[in-house]
DNA sequence: GCAATGAGCGTC
DNA sequence: ACGCTCATTGCT
């Protein structure tokens, strides 16, 4: 029971410093007589900083003061941003409290869900909830604040279940959510161009309950096609669509109308998972492997972890996947978290592509050569035939995945000496190979100047459109890649050729795919490079037509390549989940980087009480940090090579078992706040579940 | 004896 | 981070 009166919040009745300093007359500060205290979340970066602080409200502002609303306060003598987290009769801290300088205005921009999600975000990633807050509320746009929102509208009836009806589960997942039950759903797409429509069906069914959705795909283009399902689904003006690239105006107002509740749907790209929908009901994400969910930004949070975490602390229902299954979706599964929904056996080989492969491991031992004159034709037949009746789609690994190889003399592309393809340098060998064919060209020498050392260039999937426009002169050939995105091509014969992630979609499906140089994606030096190929094609096939040809340019023993042709990405990923688990690997455990100059690193994890199964690696020289300084270091005195040693860039790897994840998140968190004050060895960077480990 | 310069701590 | 505090030092 606190005492009456105005000097009931901690020591801080308002002093004749404190009237002077806040500027207005001594009558505007009067603390407010309702809960004259305001908890603030300060926007300061400082890990050793990040808590609540409280500030007297003045009673001018009382009304103002709301729980959410942004505030302008004194924060060690500067003017700071922060959101008011609650209003409370008194304080707890021991000194003088300042006045808010300012209520910025009284909208809940910070809504307690948001404000609760932030903080376990910042917890879940070892950061601090301002930065989570930067990244969960768009800035302020005074003039857009001030125009009303319109009302909502009544919720629709339950949706029929459309395409839903392929998935045994399907219906009982869409009588979850129109009940308003959390079902968490891993979700197995089936191929083809019905997805959208069944995110839109499952939002409907959502909002019969009278419940929120959030929706996150990985870019644009797909966003588009959602947004155009949503559309169809429920009319206009139910859904908005959040993007990085609206203005700040237009971003706002539609952030706004979800947060009052005048639009219950929120689709978007990734910062678009902390959309505040009012009564959530259901998180869904698509294609939870493309690495743009990934969040750039302190610290780090993955949409499928935020969506997760959201699902999970509002008791909502969550629908992750895609035409791919993660190994951490694999990982949800096997906890118990979700429930696979995919289609049985027939529902597959109804709509899924005939895939074949095109190179077998033991036909390239036994004869590379002979092998050669048939793959390029294999391909190129499949493509000839499939364009009489539509277009057909080129996947080309992005620039910089290939090294291609000229001579090092007079520059001339190297070619195969058996079927003219380029050369490369694939994975780690040495030895160039082939990109057609495969074969090795150990002894190669330059046709034009015969000089016999090569040099890497860079090449990808600009040339490979060149040289497929030569090989189909009266096809048209189109690009979409890079800058150059095409969201959709017609139905009529053409030759388009994409990098992974860029294909557009055709309007009645592929007649064909050729999905070129997977060996380059394949034997890329990451732990991800076999999960992450399989699903960039199978991102691909899953645009080409029921039972139409999907040709695919590796080994045909390989796992990424079997589970391609038997389409069966659940089944991939549960033996890669396995292979991690043995090999100590995330998701099958938990791990941190921390990355910096050497002695900030060995500062921090020598600060840092991890728990007592942690075990670190490293740390190791961090070549991602930036180039090695010059190796003539022996002239350097003894004192500036120590010098130079301790502030080369490292990485540490941490990992623990899963159970102590926490645990882990919670060490570094307080060894940053402990080491942060201090900045005498540079800062070091705390990352949990990096996106990339090798 | 105390003013100028610097590490350390608290920030409501 | 920033500013305020106290300690140390150097000089009147």
């Amino acid at each position: 029971m606190p005492p009456a009166g105005n000097g009931t919040a901690g020591n801080g009745a308002p002093g004749k410093r404190s009237r002077a300093r806040s500027g207005g007359r001594a009558r505007d500060n009067a603390p407010a007589q309702w809960r004259p205290v305001a908890r603030v979340a300060v926007d300061i970066p400082l890990a050793h900083l990040d808590r609540p602080f409280d500030y007297l409200v003045p009673e001018r502002a009382s009304a103002g003061a709301v729980p959410g609303c942004r505030v302008r306060v004194r924060f060690a003598g500067q003017l700071a941003d922060g959101f008011v987290l609650d209003r409370a009769d008194r304080s707890d801290h021991p000194g003088r409290l300042s006045y808010l300088e300012r209520v910025v205005s009284p909208e809940p921009a910070l809504t307690p869900e948001i404000a609760g999600l932030a903080r376990a975000v910042a917890d879940r990633y070892a950061g601090t909830l301002a930065d989570v807050l930067r990244l969960a509320v768009p800035p302020r746009h005074a003039g857009t604040e001030a125009k009303p929102s319109p009302p909502a509208a009544a919720g629709p009836d339950v949706p029929a279940a459309g395409s839903w009806a392929r998935y045994p589960a399907g219906e009982t997942f869409l009588a979850a959510l129109a009940a308003g039950r959390g079902a968490r759903a891993a979700w197995s797409a089936l191929p083809g161009p019905e997805w959208p429509a069944e995110i839109a069906v499952a939002a409907a069914a959502t909002a019969a309950a009278g419940r929120g959705t959030v929706i996150v795909v990985p870019d644009v283009k797909d966003l588009a096609r959602v947004d155009a399902a949503l559309t169809a689904q429920l009319g206009p003006g139910q859904h908005v669509c959040l993007t990085a690239d609206l203005g700040p105006a237009e971003r706002y107002r539609r952030w706004l109308s979800v947060r009052r509740g005048s639009v219950r749907i929120s689709a978007g790209t990734r910062a678009a998972m902390f959309a505040p929908v009012r009564d959530l009901g259901l998180v869904v994400l698509w294609d939870d492997g493309d690495d743009l969910l990934a969040e750039r930004r302190a610290p780090y949070p993955h949409a499928r972890e935020v969506l997760a975490l959201r699902a999970h602390r509002q008791g909502a229902a969550a629908l992750i996947g895609g035409f791919a299954r993660t190994t951490e979706v694999t990982q949800l599964v096997a906890a118990g978290w979700a429930r696979p929904l995919a289609g049985d056996r027939g529902a597959v080989r109804a709509a899924a592509p005939r895939v074949r492969p095109a190179a077998d491991a033991a036909e390239l031992a036994r004869d590379g050569a002979a092998l050669s004159a048939r793959l390029p034709s294999l391909a190129l037949r499949t493509a000839r035939t499939a364009l009489a009746h539509g277009p057909v789609l080129v996947q080309v690994p992005r620039r910089g995945y290939l090294a291609a190889i000229a001579c090092g003399r007079c520059r001339t592309q190297a070619r195969c000496a058996v079927c003219a393809g380029q050369l490369e340098i694939a994975g780690s060998r040495q030895i160039p190979q082939c990109r057609w064919c495969g074969a090795v060209a150990a002894d190669w020498s330059c046709p034009r100047c015969g000089f016999t050392e090569f040099r890497a260039i860079v090449t990808g999937a600009a040339r490979t459109a060149e040289e497929l426009g030569r090989a189909f002169p009266s096809t048209p050939v189109r690009f979409s890649g890079g800058q150059h995105v095409i969201a959709e091509v017609p139905d009529d014969p053409a030759v388009v050729v994409a990098t992974p992630g860029a294909e557009p979609v055709a309007a009645g499906g592929y007649a064909a795919a050729l999905l070129l140089d997977g060996w380059a994606l394949l034997g890329r030096p990451s732990l991800r490079a076999g999960e992450e190929t399989l699903r960039k094609w199978l991102n691909a096939a899953a645009l080409v037509r029921p039972a139409e040809s999907v040709i695919v340019h590796a080994d045909a023993g390989l796992p990424a390549v079997q589970a391609l042709i038997r389409w069966d990405p659940a089944g991939f990923a549960e033996r890669e989940l396995d292979e991690r688990e043995q090999l100590a690997f995330p998701p099958a455990v938990r791990m941190a980087a921390v990355s910096g100059p050497a002695a900030a690193v060995e500062e921090l994890l020598g600060a840092c009480g991890l728990p007592a199964a942690a075990e670190v690696l490293g740390p190791i020289p961090d070549t991602e940090a930036g180039p090695e300084p010059g190796s003539e270091a022996s002239d350097a005195a003894p004192a500036m090579l120590i010098e130079d040693v301790s502030s080369l860039p490292v990485r540490a790897l941490i990992r623990v078992p899963r159970a102590e994840g926490t645990a882990l998140a919670k060490a570094l968190q307080s060894a940053q706040a402990t080491r942060s004050p201090r900045k005498d060895h540079g800062s070091a960077r705390v990352q949990l579940d990096p996106a990339e480990l090798i």
